[in-house]
RNA sequence: UCCGCAGUAGCUCAACGGUAGAGCGUCCGGCUGUUAACCGGAGGGUUGGGGGUUCGAGUCCCUCCUGCGGAGCCA
């Protein structure tokens, strides 16, 4: 008798094996009961005939109740009136825990119940797909920065000041000492970026805004590229060949949960092909007052405007040189007119809204002294930052994008709360 | 923080100011191929908290709490 997973079922027709895993749903027929099992690798039809079991693996069957765990052994069979085409005819059953009032039932459930039951949600088949979409990426990112010789920096979460100054930090005592979550590693990649020429980070990131929306976490994954003597229209090919080779890869290894997620395919098809679109920001002031915007040359865009955007090709949009005052206080001028920044923003098609802001940075040592004096930020805090245009300084670009709306947008879903396991939101710490 | 909507059974929702109900889940029973199976039965409620109007409030008013949707800010 062997153990295996239900994913491994097709290859293994007419062998005997041991399933574990968790009740997902029964139905049952007088003499005949249809356990619907799954074990995190698949979902499995287990079939229970009456007369051809012992009196006790008939009565432990007919016992279990939603999400009792379990494992039965038997006969892997093809049959057609199976989901997935493969089911085992049971022979032997044994329960480790039964369970009568798991309450995720089959029907349908409020979003408020459901992130209260998150640690249990995450088990459904959607939020399971979700899970593999999101695994996928992280997977894909890694890839693609190591097969380009980029190194991996884990960049500080604890640290002394903030990063940008403007989004409100979360606030933690270190012995004695203020210290606050990061928001970003990028200051703290732009020395590595000496050290080692093509560096990324990539994990957690906070920031206490009270944001309310469906494009906001207080936490959340974000990676960061940064890479030494590269200008901005290197970085823009960057970005792009990166959000085009990710769509690529989720569309080739994430059929099943897309098809699962009823995610229209075609609408991501466009992102895999390059160019994307580059839009001065002051030809996108003038689009956006042409449908009626109201907004003018100096604002920064809100979600219906980056909507308005990035509705057109059914690609992403890469909105170039904003206006230096809205944007970090490191970003690189432009050559050609200083009161722009060197800054590029893309956005995702069908409202998903903004997943990349990045830009060239300064590497001046006079200007970004000045940018901190403009900015009111602490001096000392960032003297190890200027250093970096002390000793050896140098052109350098790089941008950030966040996880949880690429997965919001490769899934197809309408908000980023399920596209993370535990979603830290307004109001929201538990579970 | 601001604007809007909503809190009724474990869950999703009904109920004209007049006897609080259904479906699902749970429990009991039936059915030899079910596909969110189906059929019969049972149990399950301080209608979010407090105050007010009324002969009478789940329903109307005030207030607080909680959640949802959106805005701003951002990835």
């Amino acid at each position: 008798m062997q153990d295996a997973e239900i994913r491994q079922l097709p290859e293994l027709v007419g062998q005997e094996v041991r399933i574990r895993g968790w009740l997902f749903n029964k139905r049952s027929s007088g003499k005949l009961q249809f356990l619907i099992v799954r074990d995190g690798t698949g979902f499995l039809q287990a079939v229970v005939f009456k007369a051809e079991v012992p009196e006790k693996v008939w009565a432990d069957a007919e016992s279990l109740g939603q999400e009792s765990s379990f494992w039965v052994c038997g006969t892997v069979r093809e049959d057609l009136r199976a989901p997935g085409g493969v089911e085992l005819t049971v022979k032997e059953l044994g329960i480790y825990q039964l369970c009568q009032d798991y309450p995720i039932t089959p029907k349908e459930h409020g979003v408020a119940f459901l992130m209260d039951n998150r640690h249990l949600w995450l088990r459904s088949r959607r939020q399971h797909a979700i899970m593999r979409v999101r695994n996928e990426l992280c997977f894909a990112i890694r890839e693609f920065f190591y097969q380009r010789g980029f190194v991996l920096i884990d960049s500080p979460i604890l640290t002394p000041a903030a990063c940008e100054g403007t989004s409100t930090l979360f606030e933690t005592d270190y012995f004695g000492e203020k210290a606050y979550l990061s928001q970003s590693g990028q200051l703290y990649l732009e020395p590595a970026a000496a050290a080692h020429g093509k560096v990324y980070c990539f994990g957690p990131t906070f920031r206490a805004e009270k944001s309310k929306t469906r494009r906001h976490l207080m936490e959340f994954w974000m990676v960061e590229p940064e890479v030494a003597w590269m200008r901005f229209p290197e970085l823009l090919d960057l970005a792009e060949e990166f959000v085009s080779e990710l769509v690529a890869r989720v569309l080739d290894r994430c059929q099943e949960e897309l098809k699962r997620l009823e995610r229209d395919t075609s609408k991501l098809e466009p992102a895999t092909k390059r160019p994307y679109p580059r839009i001065d920001y002051a030809d996108a002031i003038a689009t956006l007052q042409a449908k009626g915007f109201s907004v003018q040359f100096g604002d920064d865009f809100g979600g219906d405007e980056e909507t308005a955007l990035a509705h057109e090709s059914g690609r992403p949009v890469m909105i170039t040189r904003y206006p230096a005052h809205i944007k970090a206080f490191y970003m690189e001028p432009d050559p050609q007119d200083p009161t722009r920044a060197l800054a590029v923003d893309v956005i995702a098609p069908e409202g998903y809204g903004e997943i990349i802001g990045g830009s060239e940075r300064i590497s001046s040592y006079e200007l970004l002294e000045q940018r901190l004096r403009e900015h009111n930020l602490p001096r000392e805090a960032f003297q190890w930052y200027l250093d970096i245009r002390r000793y050896g300084a140098f052109p350098h670009s790089g941008f950030g994008m966040g996880i949880e709306r690429v997965v919001a947008w490769l899934c197809g879903l309408d908000h980023v709360r399920e596209t993370i396991p535990y979603p830290r939101m307004l109001y929201r710490l538990y579970p």
